[in-house]
DNA sequence: CTAATACATGAATGCATATTCATGTGTTAT
DNA sequence: ATAACACATGAATATGCATTCATGTATTAG
């Protein structure tokens, strides 16, 4: 029954959940502009879990990795990544779905390209952020 | 008995597994630094994947958004995200198993923080894409 | 028309993982 | 010392998901 008009929620707004923990200090930003300053509401903490979830696959990252570069039909990205066809077109399938890739046909070829390229974004962060911590 | 003996993997620099579809045209870049030129190998996929997941769910998300404001121990953390308190341990364990937190004993308490605050760009670019595709 | 090719897709299987429950450890209060 | 509190953790359960297998559809070749 809980009426939040509202779908901002501020930590310390919260209705009084009796907190016993006095927060101790607050956490002073790096780069100030990069803070969120709200808890993530319950929908959009699954819809960005769900979209990050997308990208956690390493066959999916993968098959980005390749259409980042180029185009390329789905036999050729099964014999370029050693997978089964089958389980390419599944992936494909996926990442059509969430609008990651886009797709046209010519003959009995489907050439998939990347669509969303902003993702590249996030890509070469993460890749980045592999290559220091390891 | 495949011996690349090099990590790196350029697409075409593949040892012929007989691709059909010639690459009808390159996918040129909207901002070009942004494109990686390699294929991702299956180990460095794996990491990445292993690290996307890890901050692909939604509890931890929230607890992130938290702690990326402040300091705070789980009690208050499980009463805010109105989880169980094993659940919120549970999650807290994965967290810090990644380094992406800190804690601090103080008395009966524990205190987290984020350690790694270098996700807040991956944090607010996602969430931004998220904001703007949806 | 028939066969082969390229890809898609539904069902089944197996694996990873999030939560819950029960219990354990350490700390403060009485 | 005993009880209550704060948190951690192992085991069990359940749920989601990636791959495989079998099959279906569309296109081209002969």
């Amino acid at each position: 029954m809980s009426n939040h008009s509202t779908d901002k929620i501020t930590i310390d707004n919260i209705d009084e959940e009796e907190l016993h923990c006095e927060a101790p200090h607050q956490i002073h930003s790096d780069d100030a502009n990069a803070i969120p300053t709200e808890m993530l509401t319950v929908e959009k903490a699954q819809r960005l879990s769900e979209f990050l979830g997308f990208l956690a696959d390493p066959n999916r990252l993968r098959i980005l990795s390749i259409l980042a570069t180029q185009e390329m039909c789905v036999g050729d990205l099964a014999a370029l990544l050693e997978m089964n066809e089958s389980a390419v077109s599944h992936q494909l399938r996926t990442l059509r779905a969430i609008r990651l890739v886009n797709f046209r046909k010519q003959g009995r070829h489907v050439f998939y390209s990347l669509q969303d390229r902003q993702i590249l974004n996030f890509y070469q962060a993460a890749i980045d952020r592999i290559d220091k911590l390891n």
